[in-house]
RNA sequence: GGCCCAUUGGUCAAGCGGUUAAGACGCAGCCCUCUCAAGGCUGAAUCAUGGGUUCGAUUCCCGUAUGGGUCACCA
């Protein structure tokens, strides 16, 4: 029909759709294997909402034995940036998410899909686009700026849906000759959809988590190709997905409005449409109302936020998985060290509606996720953190590992494990004032609590290093604590003040405070008998003579 | 504004025509306990709203309100 103008404008396009179709067969997989993707634009930048996506690409992906691979969209130049590539990868990577197909670095891509860098298949978009032209179904546009503001202006003082369609798309109506002219002439163009769709049509649309969808028909003429020679985003999505054989795609909710563009699109490149899958926004909220979680106003909108503050990866997904699927904290619950990959996702479980992201109930779920780790992996993952963000308590940690591993194996083991870590960032709080460097070269704030005279602590102090023996049980040991406090006057049990508070000081409670401050300078430890015992006889005698 | 999407406690949510409307986080209290953390128990707190449909609506339909998205040669 329009072959004339086809070779005119794409004189270098030798190649047609079927030679495509051969190189990009089918793909060989699994009865419901599915091929998701992950497609950002290489800024570097990894939000929040785009770790949720893409780890739901990529569990879905694994758990059906499919593929699920990476897609650099880099049609406009504008928001690319240095490294941008290799800074998505290696962010990703930080939470386990790592690709089947798509570049691996700056320079280096495998799969047999690819290119999967969009600005690599300039000639493919082009070969559909001058396929289009071919059969009428595009056309170049010669208008400019200004001409597609004045229709606009036209447009809006009618009151009338705004864009380039119907009568309103000039360029549209121009003759096969003139249009060939104006491109013999050199005006600049780009290329249009010539748009089959009518206002008056509806169309269905079903959407994975959402259900069926009715929108009227596109009947916008929406650009294909620009005038860099480069594919906007519409075209490039229905081209790559169908020839990556893309069986899921996996996107923000942002896109539904495009979906009457995307499902015309489709019709008219003869494809078959892939599933989709339209994933909430995720929220945060704003004095009261809920906003768009935003890159500029929320440092928890960036994935890497979670590493600078010291959140397990292991925490990240969990809490984002929760938000997938709300029956995963009940899995979690019953299987806490169970590998990610034996939960099953279900898409149709994904909530509909944005939910408002909860640092507090994240705190929670890293608290349980560390106390599935043992105090071999919280020494090494937070002596990883610490090497980057806190280079004086990783000196400490490294230069007493054996003992820091025990301190942070007290109460750790057995099925009530101590859960007072909840982010590495914490270690320092946790560990710091049993280091002797610390203790000894610092100021030590005593927290003392019922007893705080001078020479009764002394005293007690004295009496307790008098009786106290390393090798000594747990039981023995308490015992001992007991006597020492029937000795001042206190009560050998809690109860037994209680029943009669009169006739003590105070009960043993208060004489393993006098011990604890005065060996920590703090009222709130772990296990003081195996703190004592990690000391050791000789540092407890130090400590209690730096009072 | 047009077109779409959403709406169960403060937050995440289960629910799919009949329920004392689960559970989790957070909050409060109690218990346990040498402190803290954990754990156990208890409590306060929810179906946006108006109409239908129905013997019966949180659940289905319509309107309203509120929130969100989208209307580019950006993705």
């Amino acid at each position: 029909m329009s072959k004339e103008l086809a070779d005119l404008i794409f004189p270098n396009i030798t190649k047609t759709p079927e030679d495509y179709e051969k190189m990009y067969p089918a793909r060989n997989l699994p009865e419901g294997a599915m091929v998701t993707r992950f497609a950002p634009s290489p800024t570097g930048f990894i939000h929040v909402g785009s770790l949720f996506g893409a780890n739901l690409d990529r569990r879905l992906a694994s758990q059906t034995g499919g593929i699920c691979y990476l897609r650099i969209e880099d049609t406009d130049g504008k928001r690319e940036v240095d490294d941008g590539i290799n800074l998505i990868i290696n962010g990703l990577k930080v939470f386990n998410i790592e690709f089947d197909e798509g570049p691996t670095s700056e320079t280096e891509q495998k799969g047999n899909y690819g290119p999967y860098i969009q600005s690599e298949r300039k000639d493919i978009y082009q070969c559909y686009a001058k396929s289009l032209i071919e059969k009428g179904l595009a056309y170049p546009c010669f208008c400019t700026a200004e001409e597609l503001n004045a229709i606009r202006e036209r447009q809006e003082k009618l009151k009338i849906v705004p864009g380039y369609y119907g009568e309103f798309a000039v360029c549209r109506n121009l003759s096969e000759s003139q249009m060939i002219e104006r491109v013999k002439k050199g005006d600049p163009y780009i290329i249009r959809l010539k748009s089959p769709g009518s206002m008056s049509k509806k169309i269905k649309f079903k959407d994975m988590i959402r259900g069926q969808i009715e929108f009227p028909e596109n009947v916008q003429d929406i650009v294909l190709i620009k005038s860099d020679g480069l594919p906007t985003y519409h075209f490039a999505h229905a081209v790559d997905d169908h020839l990556m054989r893309t069986t899921h795609v996996i996107r923000g909710e942002e896109w539904i409005s495009s979906i009457p563009l995307h499902v015309q699109l489709f019709e008219v490149l003869g494809f078959q449409m892939p599933q989709y899958i339209h994933t909430p926004t995720i929220m945060k909220d704003d004095e009261g109302s809920k906003r768009k979680i935003s890159k500029r106003k929320d440092p928890e909108a960036s994935a890497s936020y979670y590493k600078d503050n010291g959140i397990p990866k292991e925490a990240v997904i969990d809490y984002l998985m929760n938000i997938l699927n709300s029956n995963f904290e009940n899995w979690r619950k019953q299987n806490p060290h169970a590998d990610l990959s034996e939960f099953k996702v279900d898409p149709h479980k994904i909530s509909s509606s944005g939910a408002l992201f909860d640092l507090v109930k994240l705190n929670d779920v890293s608290k349980n996720t560390i106390a599935t780790f043992t105090a071999e992996k919280i020494f090494e993952d937070g002596l990883a953190w610490a090497k980057e963000y806190d280079k004086d308590l990783a000196d400490l940690m490294e230069k007493h590992k054996d003992f820091t591993i025990n301190i942070l194996n007290i109460e750790r083991t057995g099925n009530k494990v101590r859960k007072d870590i909840a982010k590495w960032s914490e270690l320092r709080e946790n560990l710091a004032y049993l280091y002797d460097e610390v203790y000894f070269e610092n100021e030590v704030t005593y927290e003392w609590q019922l007893v705080t005279d001078k020479t009764e602590i002394k005293a007690i102090l004295d009496e307790y290093m008098k009786v106290y023996d390393e090798n000594d049980d747990k039981d023995t040991w308490f015992n001992k604590m007991k006597d020492v406090a029937e000795k001042f006057g206190f009560a050998r049990e809690v109860k037994e003040y209680k029943a009669n508070p009169e006739g003590f000081k105070g009960h043993v409670g208060d004489i393993s405070t006098v011990i604890r401050v005065a060996l920590t300078g703090r009222r709130n430890t772990p296990d003081l008998y195996e703190i004592l015992k990690n000391l050791g006889k000789a540092r407890i005698e130090e400590r209690f003579a730096k009072i």
